[in-house]
DNA sequence: CTCTAATAGTTTGATGTTTAACTATTTGAC
DNA sequence: GTCAAATAGTTAAACATCAAACTATTAGAG
């Protein structure tokens, strides 16, 4: 949100670079729900298939912490892509607590195909930037990133 | 989200930077938020607010435009805020499709106590990072940004 | 062993979010 | 002047999201 504001110049520094962070994770954000919408896919979904795609099956609380939310909205999620057939949940016998889940067929066949568009989709959006200031970009976040894990 | 995956390097730099960008920005919209919630506010809530005391009443067309939210949107949000008596609908005269939003005193209140909060808590955020790392930052988010407005 | 605490997951209730279809109003081309 | 197109906003249906209360299961202290 576009904030007008009077403040010392270390607020006024500090919230036009968050704004402007904010401002552009959303817009790449929308561009990737875009990609995503080919599959009639949310993010959220697309970010449970990827996560089984390239890590295997998990149970729902590591896949919970993958995407950032929580494990009362995976139930959610996961509900929704077993009903597409995209999913399958499956009770570990170890331990009964567990519900592992794993790619159907149907699933790794569409994630398979999504994933690679939607990398395309990404290289395009970040190729106003040289990969010099991709990597800068990379580091100033990965530094703030650090300094917030909560 | 994590992405293990094995491109060309143009895709690795891009896709490293992606990741890092929006891990960053998910962050810190969490850590808006607990600040948001004192004033029991959700992100949009306060969007809306936040737009009407800085820059007075507004259209929820233009509302939304400012939170990058449809217009569908705007009306759960502001039917929540009214019922909060936080804002206040009036019709315009003119053209009466027009709805302008108004802030009541409980409303103005409300966002003067939040917003200050608010900010501190952005300059904390951004403080791991020097005022020349958050000018670097604010110039490529702006860069990117500029590059990808739909 | 037993019972309490911790853990994985679900449910509920409230809010947010979008798309598409809809109403109400205004504008503008003819 | 009239009517079609554009504009502001609402509604409906589907999914997302969280906090809090809940069930089921396991682990650990005593």
């Amino acid at each position: 949100m576009k904030i007008t504001y009077r403040g010392t110049k270390a607020e006024t520094e500090a919230l036009n670079a968050y704004v402007k962070l904010m401002r552009v994770a959303e817009t790449l954000m929308v561009a990737s729900q875009r990609d995503f919408a080919k599959g009639k896919l949310t993010v959220s979904q697309f970010g449970v298939l990827e996560a089984l795609y390239h890590l295997g099956p998990m149970c729902q609380r590591d896949a919970a912490k993958k995407i950032l939310k929580s494990t009362a909205n995976i139930t959610t999620v996961v509900d929704n892509l077993e009903k597409r057939g995209l999913v399958e949940r499956q009770r570990s016998s170890e331990d009964r607590r567990y519900i592992a889940l794993h790619l159907t067929d149907e699933g790794r066949n569409l994630i398979g195909r999504i994933f690679p568009s939607h990398v395309q989709g990404i290289v395009k959006n970040l190729s106003a930037l040289t990969t010099e200031e991709q990597q800068q970009l990379a580091h100033l976040c990965k530094k703030l990133g650090m300094a917030n894990t909560t």
